[in-house]
DNA sequence: TTGAAACAGTTGCACGCGCAACGATATTCC
DNA sequence: GGAATATCGTTGCGCGTGCAACTGTTTCAA
């Protein structure tokens, strides 16, 4: 395998290109949806993700945890957005009744508001800027491949066993 | 389309999952990967960034522009990430001969050194966590979509003028 | 030739993030 | 029941980043 003091670190293999291209395009789609964002709705990306994650969730309120989990923010991450986000009211802390050291976040009215206003204009982004791009068959393939690479992050170790 | 004063918010259409689970993936294997880098190599992915295109340029330099633009980090950004990089005897800066505000990054025999030994470690970690969940179908698929996505991205406008 | 505009890289600054340590509460196990 | 341990959210801290302003240089036009 060793051809010389060179491995593979040229050899630009398809699997590597989709690797590469797979970095770029994140990069570069989240910059432009993220700046289209602000610069429309004054809403950072982050905000958003808060604010639809609370608009799915029964009662409009979850666990600072799961919060944290779901958009994949470390516990003081999240407590430090949480706190400029009900600054601005949009959300709330409420203390949970079962569990006196835990804390939901709440949408409030305004968030609400915000979201509803904001999330066809960052739909319409996504669409514009990734999905419009791609066929069924192509949207398809990457549920497939992206579902099986979660997964084995998730549930590693596996193949060590067998 | 409005189905009662909740229109797509809730819709989870097959192109949404897509979108979805591209972020979700992006996140969770750059996460996996940047903390394995770090713990074993010592070496935050953004040098790695930095190392490799070095190593790929015409002797081993590039100039600090096309360097930030390759690895999409800001100009300041870059002066930076530099600095902490001279710092650490991995590049030097050298001036352009031809162009006196300009200056190139250059890999020293340390950094190719680094890069040569993280580069194995970086590789395998990408195949465990990314390609190697990936069909030649899919890979070729991501390919394509990726290029036309960022080629959208690049050359906007088009549609209008038609 | 000279003045204006564009460009390369650096610096001041503020911001958002993760890590580790902490206090408060829950849970577990003897 | 009570002590050890785990968990939840917050805080102190340092770090890496982008933006805007700045310096020095090049380019272009009058």
């Amino acid at each position: 395998m060793n051809n010389g003091g060179d491995p593979q670190l040229f050899k630009e293999t398809h699997q590597l290109s989709a690797w590469r291209l797979f970095l770029q395009t994140y990069r570069r789609v989240l910059d432009e949806l993220s700046d289209e964002l602000e610069e429309r709705q004054g809403l950072p990306l982050a905000w958003y993700d808060v604010l639809i994650q609370l608009y799915r969730s029964p009662e409009h309120r979850l666990r600072m945890n799961e919060l944290a989990g779901s958009i994949l923010l470390s516990k003081s991450g999240l407590t430090r957005l949480i706190d400029r986000m009900e600054k601005a009211g949009m959300v709330e802390r409420a203390s949970c009744p079962t569990d006196r050291r835990g804390s939901f976040a709440v949408l409030t009215p305004r968030g609400e508001e915000v979201f509803k206003e904001a999330a066809p204009i960052h739909l319409e982004g996504i669409a514009r800027h990734f999905t419009d791009h791609l066929t069924p068959e192509e949207a398809g393939t990457m549920v497939a491949a992206f579902e099986r690479i979660l997964e084995a992050l998730v549930r590693p170790a596996e193949k060590v066993s067998l």
